[in-house]
DNA sequence: TAATTCGGTTGATATCGGTCAATGCCTTCT
DNA sequence: AGAAGGCATTGACCGATATCAACCGAATTA
């Protein structure tokens, strides 16, 4: 671990919650790896060996057939862990993890993971935080694939990707067609005829160029999720009591 | 909370693993209600008000698009809990909650839960669990989803729910074809051809009584996902050594 | 410079699955 | 029993998207 690798993992949010004494020794003599892009990090059916912490770069979930096609099912960047779930209920893995950058990688061994995850109620709770996160990224995707055309959910990517929330904006994208194609649920031909369907709505795409004219636009396109019209009052605010007996708990 | 509600929620997970001191602690004077099918629990957009601990029956989760058009995301059933996600984050749902059929439903006020969670270690650590399993939940119908036909999701749909894993096999839906359409991503009609293409399988049905002729032939229809072939030995055993100064811990 | 390769685009065609409408079947109500 | 309503099925049609193949342009190599 390089300094340089520290300073990233000093910005991440799970070494801010954690505190910096837990933090530290949960990654004490770590492995740290680079790997290039298209990098095939752990396979489907595997048993979860590392907890890993993405210092750098951008990690693809895929989802494999017999028949060989693959698809992603979803994506994480800087600073995010994953894939959590197998490590934590100790199953073999659902999805294998390719790199579909070049990633500068954190590995936590499963056994310290785990164990600290019983000692650090810290931790518990951070898992609990990001699991919630990771919980609600999948819906959103799920919806996204069931309920929105391929030209909607692209409308919808470049939406989620401009820096600017209404007006004009320019950007790059950073990942490849194929890749992107693939996050969406679409092929690649498919995602190529989308974009030329969104320059009639005001989107200029060259190479990895995008030039919205409007986001405001492509926004009503997308047709987004009706955006919490009613908020009720917490009636009940009953809290939880805490009572001295609850120290020595029967399990089952 | 009647005795049978008592009897209901110590078969729960929840309750095993919380222990019975706390368990008790969280759920009382919860809220015990009945709620007929097709009931919306919740409204997307809506703030959580309570976390759904579900003694008897099933719920779905619908995501609404502006059109009115509408779908399952995903459904839990007895001893479950939902929609935990939007309760820890103190965000609005991102979907709603329909009941797909007669519901008896415990509410824990969402203040006493968030509360138990910071508190009590065990709860935090059984929702790292549970929200694991839902995540991989999600993983599952977003691989099907892209990956799989309707057919071969109808026929995935018939394996799980089949009592013995191969032979023969005959037992009930307990959904509508509505339902079961929702919660497989295709319309009613499309189920219906896809019952109809299944009886080339072996599959016979009526109403909602099911009989499989050979449960191995349907899996093969539906081509599973490698299932572990490999398994690495665990290489390094770094244990997460605890050292007494990790109480204090600074948060940011 | 020419050749090659690779990623992206474009076009033609096929297929899956959605929509709409009609029908059938089962249940319930009168 | 007859009528009515709800759910499932079936058929006709259509649209969205996949697939296959050809083509293009930029970068790389011979």
């Amino acid at each position: 671990m390089r300094p340089s690798d520290l300073q990233l993992f000093q910005k991440t949010e799970i070494f801010a919650r954690l505190g910096e004494a837990t933090a530290e020794r949960l990654a004490r003599n770590c492995q740290v790896k680079d790997y290039p892009k298209n990098t095939m990090l752990t396979e489907q059916g595997e048993t979860a060996e590392y907890v890993h912490l993405i210092l750098n770069g951008r990690v693809a979930l895929t989802a494999e057939c017999l028949d060989g096609s693959s698809t992603i099912v979803t994506s994480f960047g800087d600073g995010e862990i994953f894939v959590t779930a197998a490590a934590i209920l100790q199953q073999p893995y659902l999805v294998a993890a390719k790199t579909i950058s070049p990633c500068r990688i954190l590995l936590i061994p499963v056994t310290r993971f785990r164990q600290a995850l019983q000692t650090e109620a810290a931790l518990a709770l951070l898992m609990v935080d990001r699991l919630a996160h990771h919980w609600r990224l999948l819906v959103g995707h799920l919806r996204e694939l069931k309920l929105h055309t391929a030209l909607e959910r692209l409308a919808s990517y470049l939406v989620t990707r401009s820096p600017a929330a209404r007006g004009a904006a320019h950007f790059r994208l950073t990942e490849d067609r194929r890749t992107i194609a693939a996050e969406l649920g679409m092929s690649a031909e498919c995602l190529s005829r989308s974009f030329q369907q969104l320059r009639a709505c005001g989107v200029r795409v060259s190479g990895s160029r995008v030039h919205i004219l409007d986001v405001a636009q492509l926004k009503k396109l997308y047709r987004p999720v009706v955006p919490a019209p009613r908020h009720m009052a917490n009636p009940a605010d009953e809290t939880f009591e805490r009572s001295p007996e609850s120290v020595h708990q029967q399990t089952h």
